[in-house]
Formats: C-alpha cells, sequence, structure tokens
DNA sequence: TGCTGTGAAACCGTTCACAGCT
DNA sequence: AGCTGTGAACGGTTTCACAGCA
C-alpha cells in the first residue's frame, strides 16, 4: 500500500524499527543500561541484529566497534531522527470510542508529542473533555485550532463517509500528515501526506490464513497427484 | 515484522490487496456493475492493474480474456478465499475505548465476522453492554466464552503491562489467531497466529516523514561537496 | 480490439559473512 | 576477543511486456 509523498527513500518498515528501537532504548535507559549491542537490542526487540545495524548505517554510524552502542547517546539520535526532538501537536478528528482511545493514549503524548484538541460535529460531544483532558471542539473550528495550535498531524476516527470531506478541511488548514483509521480510500492531497491505517485488513488477514490458506479454493477430495 | 506462522506463502500485503478488492466489488455491485477490469478496479482502489491480476493469478483463474471480471462472481471467490464465507466469532479483550471501538466497529461486523463478546477486569463495566449491545463479561470467563461461542479470534485492547498474561490466557482458552494493538511485544505461542498493530508507528512514521527525514542528522550549513 | 494470465525483468529489503576497529 | 559497519548474495514482491483468448 504505497503512500508516496516526494522523494521517500526510507521505508515505513525502516521508520517503524526505529521506533520500536527508541522504545527499547528508553527501557533499557530505565534498567540502568549503560551501553547495548545490536544482538542484545535484537533479542528483546525480536528483530534481527544485522537488521538493526543496517537500519542504522543508512543514518550515519552510532556505536563504537568491539564495544556496542551507549545507551542514552543512541536513544537521543534516535528520537531526533524521528522528528520527536522538537514538540509537535497532534488533532484528533471524531470523538467516538476510536477518537478517544488515541487522543488518551499515553504513546501519542509522550516525547515530543501532544494532542491538544478533539473535533467533533455532535454538539452535545462538543465543550467536553476527554479523560485525560483534551478539550472536544466543534469541527467548524479545525482551521482556527490548526492554525493557533501549530498542529501539522492529524488523526482521523470519523464515520467512514465524511473521511474525505474532512481530510480535504485539514488539508485547507494546513496540516501535513494525516493518519486515516477510515476505511474510506482518500484521493490523493498536494500537500498532505497520508497513512491508511485500516483495522479491518488485519483481521481478514488471519481469517484468510486461520481457514487454511486457499483451501475454499482446492476441491473437497484430495488432489490426483 | 514478520508474523510467520506455519508455512506462510501468502504475503500480509496479498491478503491486504484482496480484502481491499473484496470492499471494492461490493461498493461496485451495490452500483449494479456487473462486469470489471483490473484496469478500473485498480484505478478505484488506487493499485496496479497487473498487481490485482498477479494477485488473482495466484489463485486460480477469476476472469474472463477480453471482457474482464463478473463483479458478484469474483466477490464471492475472494470471500469464500479469505475464509469469509463461514460466519466466525470474535472476542475483545478490554472494553476501554479502543475496545469499545473495535467491537461496535462495522467492519468487524459484517460479512462473516461477529463479535460475541467484550471482556473486562473492571467490576463496574461487566455486565453492561457496548452501544451496539455486545456484552461485557468478566476476563474470568474468558475460557468458558470461548468454549461456548466457538470463538477463534481475539482482538486484544489491554493496558500493555496486562497484554502477555491475557494473550496466554486466551491461547489457553483455544483462540487461535489474535490481533494485538498493544506497545507490548507477545511471546511466540505455540498454536496462536500473532498480528500486531501498534498505532503509534504510524504517526512516528510520520515525524520522520515531516521532519524532512534525515535532515536532523545533516548538519545545518551546506555540505563541503 | 480489449483484457486476462504469465514469464521475465527490475526493484527492494533482508540476511550473510567478513573486514576493520577497540 | 568482541562488536560494528558494509559489500555481496539472497529471496520475495512489483512491474513490465506480451502471448493467448473472447
Amino acid at each position: 500500500m504505497p503512500g508516496r509523498a516526494r522523494r521517500e527513500a526510507v521505508s515505513e518498515a525502516t521508520t517503524h524499527r526505529l521506533s520500536l528501537l527508541l522504545r527499547g532504548l528508553k527501557a533499557l535507559e530505565e534498567e540502568g543500561v549503560g551501553t547495548v549491542s545490536s544482538q542484545v537490542l535484537a533479542a528483546r526487540l525480536g528483530l534481527g541484529a544485522a537488521q538493526i545495524r543496517k537500519d542504522l548505517a543508512r543514518f550515519g554510524e552510532f556505536g563504537v566497534r568491539g564495544v556496542g552502542y551507549g545507551v542514552a547517546d543512541l536513544k537521543e539520535r534516535i528520537r531526533r531522527l524521528l522528528g520527536l526532538s522538537t514538540p509537535r501537536a497532534l488533532v484528533v478528528v471524531g470523538a467516538g470510542n476510536l477518537g478517544l482511545a488515541l487522543a488518551d493514549s499515553r504513546n501519542f503524548n509522550s516525547d515530543g508529542l501532544e494532542v491538544v484538541a478533539l473535533f467533533d460535529s455532535d454538539r452535545r460531544k462538543v465543550g467536553g473533555r476527554s479523560r485525560t483532558g483534551v478539550p472536544i471542539r466543534s469541527a467548524s473550528e479545525i482551521a482556527e485550532t490548526v492554525a493557533g495550535t501549530g498542529a501539522e498531524i492529524a488523526l482521523l476516527a470519523v464515520p467512514a463517509d465524511e473521511a474525505p470531506g474532512v481530510a480535504a478541511r485539514l488539508a485547507a488548514a494546513g496540516i501535513r500528515a494525516l493518519v486515516n483509521f477510515t476505511a474510506a480510500a482518500l484521493p490523493p492531497m498536494p500537500r498532505l501526506m497520508v497513512r491508511n491505517v485500516d483495522l479491518t485488513l488485519f483481521v481478514e488477514g488471519l481469517t484468510f490464513h486461520l481457514s487454511g490458506g486457499d483451501a475454499a479454493l482446492r476441491p473437497a477430495v484430495a488432489p490426483v497427484r
């Protein structure tokens, strides 16, 4: 599923692993570990050691031969690399269960990320707050809020049929990157980077394998051979 | 990120595209379209035409040369292929916002999929129902409910630190496939197929590209060359 | 002519194996 | 001796280009 925007030399798989790496390094730092090898890191994250080294190699030299990586140092450099060293504001559109879950997730409220607002078109929700205190504003205030907070990233969790319209408004408001949690396919938009995260797809991938892969197509009787 | 279990000849990318295809075909059928070419289908889904043909080729011959694919026929065959032609029960563990969102999602309650129960350890939630009526049971009833409903698939949406324990209990209860929405890394379990869907990863992938890729590592002054 | 099905080519990411530094 | 950084091999997926059929 391409989500290509500009010169995308770095694959999504790589950025995902960097994220994972960052998380692992944080844990190690809390455990008081000062130095770590790609070997050990890999085992903890379920990745290959060579792959970690390769991923890092793309961005420079981070370790010391014969020794390993400095935990605090590598952590800081990856954080920097992922663009998390400067604070970033997020907005979540759609204050249904999914939107609320996203807004309150500690994962989006750590490092440099902060969810600054939720939007919904339901009058009864507007003016309220999520459990952790994110204010719910009217969808009509999107442009104003985005401008005021400098938010660059939006998480889209509205009903599928409203998704394209809302995405267009977010783009117009100056949002530069969007994660689409909707099943709707969004048209390509000029200055907006889009990642589609379709939760259904993961489940149907499982049903495929559960049902024995392509078993459904094979005849019920044993094949000739 | 491998999630390899048994002989996994068919890639996750392929099953995702089949899911997408199924969705597209449903839409076409509702529009009253009887026949469609890989060309048109591809354009609607944002895929390549050759790729659609290649994906299908893996499972047999589905179209008519010079004509295209019969919408109703192809839809039915893909549904079959994905293992959605027979009903499947799902359970969702964790009745927080994310769990409730998953349980009420129309995506998991169409075709052959049905969410039959939510589980939570919070006494105050147990006995209640989600907005669409899925009953919330005590986490202690997992084994019993799974046995009673024949559920094979579980969606895991509990706090990260509880994830490994709950996953083990689900495996013991007879669940065969699990989608882990938690940030926790689950240990490999014998008869349990796991897919990890870490929502954080998608956002941090965006911050990487927003910050100009590896711009953070390049010196502020222009490189020598 | 139009469109599928498919071998071949191109591409990309991962894994291997080792040179090089500490 | 230990571990990083990396060229080379590998495997898998995507794209191309066309043969074959309606």
